[in-house]
This record gives C-alpha cells, sequence and structure tokens, in this order.
DNA sequence: GCGTGTGAACCTCTTCACAGCG
DNA sequence: CGCTGTGAAGAGGTTCACACGC
C-alpha cells in the first residue's frame, strides 16, 4: 500500500507527535488539545492542526484529539507501529551501545541481528544477540523479513558494507559513517552526523556571542 | 563576534561541504568545483554556488574554488576549525561508544571530559579519559572553558542532568535523551534521534512498496 | 570554453485569523 | 465557549538560465 508524497519536514513531525502521544498515554491521558502537543513538540499549534488535518478530520471541535486514536491513525501514515526488525553491521563500541540501549517505547522496532566482520568479535553476545559473520546476511535478512539496518562500522569500510546488504536484500540502511555512500535507484539512506550538529551548536554559539571565534 | 542570521538548513550544507573539503584536502587535491561539491553532498552545483555566494566571492571563475581557502572560510562562517571541548554526561552503552569513538577528522572538536552519577562508574577510565562525579562539573568546565555538552543518561534523567549543565555554565548541549528537555532562554538544545530516523525511513519504504503495512 | 555569481520564476512551508462545529 | 479545520498572506528556499570574468 502506497501513500502520498509527505515532506520529509512533516513525516519527522508526525514521529514526534507519535512519540508523545506515547509517553501520553502511558500517563493515562486520553484527550490531548493541538496546544499540548505544541508545546512538548516545539512548533505552533496551528503548525500541529495543519499536518493533522491533511490525513483526514482527526480531531474533535470544541474537545481536542483521542489520543490512542490519533496515535493509530498517525502510525498508520508513518507505517509504523508494527513489529519491525532493526539489523546492526559492525560490532564496535557503537553496535555494541545501540544494542544494549535497545529500542523500547520506539513503536515496534527492535533489534533482532548484530554482524561482524572481525572473527574476533563473532560469536560475542550482547544484549542477548550473538555476533554473526557477514556471510550469514543474506539467510538472516530472508529469514527476518522486512528490516532496517544501522551500520557502524569503522571509516572505509561503509561502502564495502553497503553493497553488501543491498546485494543481501535490504532496502533501508541508517548509517553512523560519515563517508559519502552509494546506494541504488529505490534503497533508502540516511546519516547520523554527530559532528554537523556539534558544527550547528557551535554557530549558534559564535552567533550569540557565547564563545569567541 | 556575531555573525548573520544564517538557516540550520544552509549550516548543514556548510557543514557538509567542510567534511568533504576536509577529505578532499588529504586526497592532495587543491581545487574544487561546484559541481564537485554538489555530487558529494547530493545537492545541485546552483544551490552550492549560491550557499557560497552569500558570504563572500570565494570561487574562481573558469576554474572553481580553492580547497584550503575555502574550507577555512567556511570554519570561520561556523566558527569551527579551532579546538573546542565536548564532554559527556553517563558513562553508560552511550557515553563509552562516544569517547572510544572519537571525533578525529571533525574540525576541531574532542572529547575532554566525561561524568556519571553512579558511584560504581566514577574513576573508570575510556578512551584515556576518567568518568568524574557530577559534583565536578562545574569545576571542570571552568577549567576547560568553551565546550558543548552530550547527554546520554537513562531515560527520567534527562532534565535532571540538564539543570546541572546549565547550573554549572554549559550553554550548548546535544542531546540522546529523547524526552522533551527545557532549557533557559540562551541556551541552545539539539536531540539525536534514531527513532525518528527509522520512523522515516519506514515511511519510505511503506511509500515506495517495499514493505506492506 | 569553463565555471562562478545572480536575478527572476517557482515552489514549499509557516503563520495568521477566523469560520464552523460540538 | 473551546478548539479544530482552513483559506489567504507572507516568508523562505530551490531551480533555472545566463551574463560575466578567467
Amino acid at each position: 500500500m502506497t501513500g502520498r508524497k509527505i515532506s520529509e519536514k512533516t513525516i519527522r513531525r508526525l514521529s514526534h507527535y507519535a512519540r508523545c502521544l506515547r509517553h501520553t498515554r502511558i500517563k493515562g491521558k486520553k484527550i490531548v488539545t493541538s496546544e499540548y502537543l505544541a508545546k512538548r513538540c516545539s512548533i505552533s499549534s496551528a503548525g500541529v492542526r495543519k499536518d493533522l488535518a491533511v490525513f483526514g478530520e482527526f480531531g474533535k471541535q470544541g474537545s481536542g484529539y483521542d489520543v490512542q486514536e490519533l496515535l493509530a491513525n498517525i502510525e498508520k501514515i508513518l507505517g509504523t507501529g508494527k513489529p519491525l526488525h532493526v539489523i546492526v553491521i559492525g560490532a564496535g563500541n557503537i553496535g555494541q551501545a545501540l544494542l544494549e540501549s535497545g529500542l523500547e517505547g520506539t513503536g515496534g522496532y527492535s533489534y533482532s541481528a548484530i554482524f561482524d566482520s572481525d572473527p574476533e568479535k563473532q560469536g560475542k553476545i550482547y544484549a542477548g544477540i550473538a555476533v554473526q559473520p557477514m556471510k550469514e546476511l543474506r539467510e538472516t535478512i530472508r529469514e527476518l523479513g522486512d528490516n532496517i539496518a544501522v551500520i557502524a562500522v569503522p571509516d572505509g569500510e561503509g561502502q564495502k558494507c553497503v553493497d553488501q546488504l543491498v546485494e543481501a536484500g535490504c532496502n533501508a540502511i541508517l548509517s553512523f559513517v560519515l563517508e559519502p555512500l552509494d546506494v541504488p535507484e529505490g534503497v533508502k539512506l540516511r546519516y547520523i552526523e554527530i559532528s554537523t550538529e556539534l558544527d550547528i551548536l557551535t554557530h549558534s554559539l559564535m552567533r550569540t556571542g557565547r564563545i569567541g571565534r
């Protein structure tokens, strides 16, 4: 089932709303207003209403949005909310940390496997999951079905790793590797860039005169 | 020295150009074209030229941009390129992994200290840096001078941690904690959200019919 | 000729103000 | 009366085409 085109910015906000609603649900609150979501997601209430109204009339005028119902709708729009396997490539510091940290409260994701090309690391167990050799990648991906890969391999090994993933049938990758990576048409790739986030903070500090540069 | 207002989107691109230029410099290349940067940063060449032209005429018509000179200019605009201390709060899996991974090739950043409120963890050494108790936060920040804090503490401890940082004089925070955090006016705060990145990938997979939802 | 710098057109996103429904 | 849904206005960002300098 293919949905309509939604901008990345909107998807990011929907993801925030979903996270906020899960948290709200746990607290036992049943109804929220656009103002409530707005405050917690650092956005205007009009923005929240506009985001939600595009996909249907989820709200009840005079009261607000039903938490459970709105969350279900957002998860349907995003395609999240159902279990989805996340596999990790690279059992170094980052890879281990990801597994140990887990993905609880994220709407269906869970780490299901970890791979490393280093025989020294293979067989070690993190968060109950044994490190597998790369040659088992294809087989494991076939067994798991739908999945997203997170790569956290040393600099210089990123492209090789991506190629193996693509070849094994993975078509969504989240990279902690900063090298520009090539993927075939149709394979989705995103980056987590700590250094860029630091740059943004640094610029902000400089601009407001909080550090001398 | 306060600079003009630049959008976050532009700063993010400048950060990418800088990273690319550092890499290019290592390869020994002296001149690059807007097309060269465009390819590697997944953007149009007109976009690259527009970004750069706003801050001065860095390019030479007919040839391109001098790598070293352009990098220096971008770093000046961003306020990066000079050494800047990054301190980590939380010596759990993520905190350890960050220190061990280091910040080489990022334009001046380096991890300089790590703190944890758990006495069990205090004194342990990661990447040559000993875990300090939180009560030493203020003193260390004063000694280090300009800094950015990265917080990687357990869920529920984020706000307390932020409050202590702000109180100790830190005014830029990068958070791995997903709770919405409050900071006073003037303190800069950003989030690294793996679950949101996964949501964006999931939606993209669904939209292109690569997973059934 | 090659590649930069730039004005203009175009498109997207955000904000505002308010009508309308419960 | 409260809060949603929405058209209109405004702001910001991107793309295009081309003049200009090396």
